[in-house]
DNA sequence: TGTACATCAGTGAACGCGCGTTCACTGATGTAC
DNA sequence: TGTACATCAGTGAACGCGCGTTCACTGATGTAC
């Protein structure tokens, strides 16, 4: 990212002690060319392997070759920066379930097709958690204030999307009954969003592989049953409770 | 909890400033009778309100009207701290279930009673997760490290173990298959689970009161279906990938 | 083409904060005789 | 019933930490004339 000119290294060392940060960048101009881009490069790799906590405006600086001050320039506070982390994160996460539908051999039967996709959807994302578990917490995190920004964001490009995506496909396909379409987005995104962070955080944390699997597969059974099963109104009682 | 006898207020005052603490509690004694739990308890009161980051040792100290070092008579470290209030977090939650499993009128026909109390569970969880936001997150914050302790409590007495026994009952009165009862547990915990996420901190945080009621109504009605539908191997590719 | 100047993006030192934790200590308690 | 003593549960001062943020500043950049 950062064109790391070492130029005179043991002078720019002494000069710079940087606390013991893992190499500072240097970089040849006093102007930096991209500040705001190496912050959050620095600090989305901060939120990877730590989560949101790590995520350190004085650390991204120093990571950057920076002063913390300079960070101020760019983001009005520390809240700003973990936001466009969040931002990233959530970008990250789209793109994995962008690329488990497009890997996998499509099947001949376009129903048999759509509910392939949604299960590649709900693999993708639980893969994220298990798999980049500090940018997955890090797109969840709680912010300051809710905010709209970042449901936009899911709502457009984001998770919510593509699911929505395939949801419409299921029932262009005849899987799911266009009438249970609307909001059905919610309960299918609840359960895997959910299984992810009892796995990740919770107290599923300590399942053993192959039964963290089997409990995988049973939630993937279990939310195509929710969306395509008969609405249950027959066993409801008389008043919602 | 504690006695918390004034004595002389003023010279109290005066000597303990306390920051700007609100009442910190005196006691007669030199001892303090029960220091566990009235640290647990003041830790427990800020967990309430301001979630797991609010819990501080020292301010819970100070609550209890004792030296911070005191508090290391007792808890081995912030973290035990922290565990103890994870602990009534938890209790409180399971509380709320069992509180809404008894209340309501119980409808004649034992399935659909059993029905009743399903979502029962389900909407107490949620209405807990609403209500007590700061208890929520503490209870399924994630631990320094995992920790059997939360995964036995849940299962034991927990959350975990009345979902399984209305899971029972369902099943018990013919509206669930004994074949799918092993492990339902897990996707119907996930669906109320991620549900209650995503609406606190999450994405949907921002959803007006009457789409966020009907997200939980749609969220029921799906987890029923997910554990009574049809098993969905029909519309399942032959590799499960 | 050169120069004056406004603007922008950095610097580095400092502030205040409150935390978790440790230490040597002392006052209170209970038990053996 | 009284006394010596071990043990326990407090005290209060201090340490080190690293953070977010602000400030007056200065070096670099680009533009009007």
């Amino acid at each position: 990212m950062l064109p790391a000119r070492p130029g005179s290294a043991v002078a720019a060392a002494a000069a710079v002690p940087h606390h013991v940060q893992v190499g500072p960048a240097r970089r040849s101009t006093y102007h930096h060319g991209n500040l705001p881009a190496a912050l959050t490069d620095a600090a989305t790799e901060m939120a990877r392997s730590g989560g949101p906590d790590a995520v350190v405006l004085r650390a991204a600086a120093r990571a950057a070759g920076v002063s913390a001050a300079a960070a101020y320039r760019h983001f009005a506070d520390h809240g700003e920066l973990l936001s466009a982390v969040r931002h990233r994160a959530l970008e990250a996460l789209a793109a994995a379930m962008r690329a488990s539908l497009e890997s996998g051999e499509p099947l001949a039967d376009p129903a048999q097709e759509s509910v392939r996709r949604l299960r590649a959807l709900g693999s993708a994302y639980i893969g994220f958690a298990l798999g980049d578990p500090g940018l997955f917490r890090t797109a969840f995190c709680r912010p300051d204030q809710p905010v709209a920004d970042v449901t936009a964001q899911v709502a457009a490009h984001g998770p919510f999307a593509l699911l929505s995506g395939v949801l419409d496909e299921l029932v262009e396909h005849g899987v799911l009954d266009p009438g249970r379409r609307p909001g059905a987005e919610i309960p299918v995104w609840s359960a895997v969003h959910g299984l992810a962070t009892l796995l990740l955080d919770g107290p599923l944390a300590l399942l053993p592989p192959a039964e963290r699997a089997a409990a995988i597969d049973r939630t993937s059974d279990f939310v195509l049953n929710g969306i395509t099963g008969p609405p249950p109104a027959a066993a409801r009682p008389p008043d919602g409770g």
